[in-house]
DNA sequence: CAGTGGTCTAGACCACGAT
DNA sequence: TCGTGGTCTAGACCACTGA
């Protein structure tokens, strides 16, 4: 008999991981309905339900209405990241923070953005160059465009004390936006202000967000070689 | 009024939503307590907790008892990655999978193996090199090493047809892992097998999983160059 | 101390989907 | 069709933490 009370849902959640780890519960297997494991564990269903709810985010489960409850054949690791602002990123890691405005011009799109953002040609965009740095050491260039008719206040932003990143994060909401991670060689021209080698392996970020399909901004993050991500799983 | 009731909890979290991104709430601003809310939607307190419990899981809220719920200053971006098996993210992709075996050995564990798996000098390990192909071109390299002491069966398993990858997940159960992600010049012997210019940027996935403190297995990936890792915002 | 979120319960109804 | 998970409700108690 077990010494633990299992009455709470993180409890519940415990113990299935638990059997599933021991291979009591083996991948692809039924287990138990909802109702029956509260009148096991002698909690609610809404308990069992939340438990069981919260495995299957993670990937350990797979539910599904009147089929049942599986052990998932390929527990998909879900790395979830934190994308945090840049100068957060920096500070957290106990390092100085600063920032230079590299470049700034109002452009036409360029047919890479055109595609990327879904616009027409004549679109002009505001084009930022910036480097963020961490104890005064290149950390990451920031390589970004703003749709100008969608955020029209960027126009009069300066983007010379305050990034971009954090600007818009401030001023201007979106919905929804994609991610992307690669690694690339350094083109000269960010190679020289991270003053790397041209050509260096670097992390690539590309992400685009945007506003009920209308598109806000682009931004391509090329992080100083040596530049890890991690997470837990 | 509203045509809508908001009597769901996903009605409520798509209220909320809207009324951050039209700025009736700003970042930093508290909002209305979870039971106030209950009465203005109609709907039960635990309805409310649960759309507002998922947007702090989101990162759009700060949470915190008594201080009550604000919009979260910085939203900060989590992005969730799947990290699935490479079969199957190969064959998701539509293109056909297979796979070669390059290497296959048991040695003392290197310096660098030592201190990521936290083993001893002497601990012997199952060093495995393996090639993954998509419609017959090299995708990715997995050079993975393995503790025979905890995972004894992994002896006997030839790896020439399945991949340790897979075979690992339906026999070695774990109980936590961690994943970094980089861009690194590819090694000359990793460059080889893929296929690719010696020294070329390579994204790499570098994955630690144990079993109760007691290292299971690592794992470096070398993908070909141009491989992008994408996920929705 | 008192206000707020975190959770549990018992019961209910509904939506999906396998058979 | 009907078993299963998904969700809502009203009420309750608790844990944390700011004042």
């Amino acid at each position: 008999m077990n010494t633990q009370e299992i009455n709470n849902w993180q409890a519940v959640h415990e113990e299935v991981r638990r059997r599933i780890h021991a291979r009591d519960w083996k991948p692809g297997d039924l287990i138990p309905n909802e109702a029956d494991l509260a009148r096991e564990f002698g909690c609610a269903r809404a308990t069992v339900n939340r438990a069981l709810r919260t495995l299957a985010d993670a990937g350990l489960l797979d539910r599904r209405r009147k089929a049942g409850t599986r052990v998932a054949l390929h527990p998909v690791g879900k790395a979830v990241l934190d994308i945090p602002v840049i100068r957060q990123e920096i500070e957290g890691c106990g390092m100085a923070y600063s920032y230079v405005m590299l470049d700034r011009i109002t452009e036409p799109a360029a047919t890479s953005q055109q595609a990327r953002l879904r616009i027409r040609a004549e679109t002009p965009l505001l084009h930022v160059t910036a480097l963020h740095l961490a104890d005064g050491r290149p950390y990451v260039l920031e390589d970004r465009w703003i749709d100008i008719a969608v955020v029209p206040d960027a126009t009069n932003a300066p983007f010379d004390t305050t990034s971009a990143n954090e600007w818009l994060l401030a001023q201007a909401p979106y919905t929804h936006g994609d991610i992307a991670f690669s690694a690339v060689a350094l083109p000269e021209m960010a190679a020289l202000a991270l003053k790397a080698r041209p050509a260096a392996a670097a992390f690539r970020i590309e992400r685009n967000t945007w506003d009920n399909d209308r598109a806000v901004t682009a931004v391509d993050l090329y992080f100083a070689p040596g530049y890890r991500m991690q997470t837990q799983l």
